[in-house]
DNA sequence: TATGAATGAGAATTCATTCAT
DNA sequence: TATGAATGAATTCTCATTCAT
């Protein structure tokens, strides 16, 4: 009798995983070009072989673990907009990122490095310009709805300083002040609601 | 007959100037790894073999870079440092930014995607990690010459800054609103210089 | 409750047919080395590890595809052996080679690439060395005992003769004259029965 | 001072005769895909990575080698289009074919193997099927000349002729009596010259 | 100094076969 | 009997580096 349909997913699901978290472990550290996929079948215990039945290529498995890292940057947006005022929005926008790298500090590097290899990033046929993009529009919206003016001007620099500021948090080894920069940063925002926006949904 | 010493050596300049901007091309587009070193010769029109008679191995080549990379930041701050205000250097310091990678766009993008590739820079055995701490140093000491208060934590607001405006800035083909956003971005630091650190913000 | 030995056996004839059919069309059109077991498998519809409870091996899929190619051919002779003249049997050959190629066109390509890899043969451990030679000798008897002189010669240009149509046709998408064809070709032989041997060329 | 160019050249054409031999024996006894690269470069006694540098790829090499086949064809043909009569031209037409499998006797013994393995030709990117078709009109065109009625079917049987026996002399290891055969096989076409012939070059 | 032919280790990927279930 | 996950050796090809000239 073959082995059940389940007991293969479930198989499947186990080797597919420890494939990634091998994965991040590796190319955040040596890059993606300097881990090997025999390196990285030894790291995540299984044959050569086997890789390459859950995954496309090397590349695939990059792109899965980057797709994961693009749902990190969304759900960080989520949680800031919740706060009505400037100031809370950036405050939480930046604490929750650095939570997030907290949890999943070596994907993060790795989506770091790779934003700095547009080649790489394009062979991977993931919507990245696009993401960006959309990110920049979101962050110019919730600072205009929270009564900020040139807010597009405005979110370019908070997109500077979210980038900036997770950048050094995720290559300090440990020991960045990171809640007391984040205080510092987001003073810059007022802390007070916009009338308008108290009006728009009293 | 020899060509005379002289001759000679104002050649090897030459070759060697070859060879340095074809890295910064290839390098800043395809990555260090994604370039051969036949690639290299050949933007560089030179024969293999000659480029090995400039630079010890590949490596070498990218060190080579990095070193006037580390010079053109030390400029930057130069030309901020004679700013008697806190807003003024900070001001100073990103328009100069801005101007450098006008001047090397290739070079810098380089340079921030090896940023973060720990394991190649620590290879090329260039005083980096030091690099940036001094870095710190002296945007802090900067900023507390000029009264700002919380200097350490400013100073790290600060870097966030420059790391993430410069990036945006040389990721974009153009049209990036630098100087509305340095505008922007410096006026979270006070416009009048500092009598003694005490007086600032009576 | 276990099946009859009965089903089991015709389930297990069916399987193996299904996995021959799929191997024709697979080996035919991308040759043996272009073919894998897994998209054997695939193509026959059933699990790789199924294919290997039939077959020994890749090669023993082979093997047994050109085992039933060797039938074929002993039935085109048998065919033609009927026939009192020269010309009728070589008609008759060529007629019924033509199709059996129309029936097992697949087949028939992919034995007929394999006489080019004696090396590939070889390892099939069949007779086909010896076969070769049976059949030539069995053409230049069917020729003697017809009253044709230099029956070994003559035996040698029909074989020819035969593989050469068969390749054409086998190798044209249709529109082979293939009837033409023969016709001209049997016109070399006498069209009228020997008594004798000694009678024919009076 | 570098090699010169002409020494260079020297050295090229050498190794990539080596190669050309080496992948002829190789080719022909174990075929394409049963020959590795590793194989290819120690027959050739050159390090793998140079056999890279003169062809683009194990096909590249192939390719190269085919192409000279087509060309002893071609000139087989030159060959026999000087005979006057239908059976002198089928008459050097064999002769010489069978001079060139003497000589070439692996080269012909794989490209007629690789005639049936039409995907790998495909691949090579050669003219193969053009080149069939325009022999094919070629020897049309030569029995017509000398005046052998239906040129189209004789054409076909003559060009079966020619690839049946030039297999069986290709795949004997000798004593195959092709002197006779051709003798006998050539018998079918008349030895007069055509008198429509005669007129057209009086 | 300058050339580019030559080297061979190491890369990504495939595939026949096995085996736990 | 039947499944397909798992294995790992072997494949093609690339590339930094060396070296004879």
């Amino acid at each position: 009798m073959p082995r059940t349909a389940d007991a293969n997913a479930v198989l499947r699901e186990k080797t597919r995983e420890r494939v990634l978290q091998a994965a991040v472990r590796l190319f955040s550290r040596h890059g993606f070009d300097g881990t090997s996929v025999r390196a990285l079948a030894q790291e995540a215990d299984i044959a050569v072989g086997l890789l390459y039945s859950h995954f496309e290529s090397k590349e695939g498995v990059l792109s899965a673990l980057m797709q994961s890292s693009m749902l990190d940057v969304a759900r960080t947006l989520e949680a800031a907009d919740r706060e009505p005022t400037a100031r809370g929005f950036v405050t939480v926008l930046l604490t929750s990122a650095v939570e997030m790298m907290d949890a999943h500090r070596d994907l993060w590097r790795l989506s770091q490095g790779l934003r700095h290899q547009p080649e790489v990033l394009a062979r991977l046929k993931l919507p990245f310009e696009h993401f960006l993009g959309a990110t920049h529009q979101r962050l110019k919206a919730a600072l205009a709805a929270r009564g900020v003016q040139e807010a597009d001007i405005e979110a370019r620099v908070l997109f500077a300083l979210v980038e900036g500021i997770s950048q050094q948090y995720v290559q300090h080894e440990g020991g960045y002040p990171a809640a007391a920069v984040i205080r510092a940063a987001a003073r810059r925002w007022p802390a007070t609601p916009s009338r308008k926006r108290k009006a728009d949904t009293p």
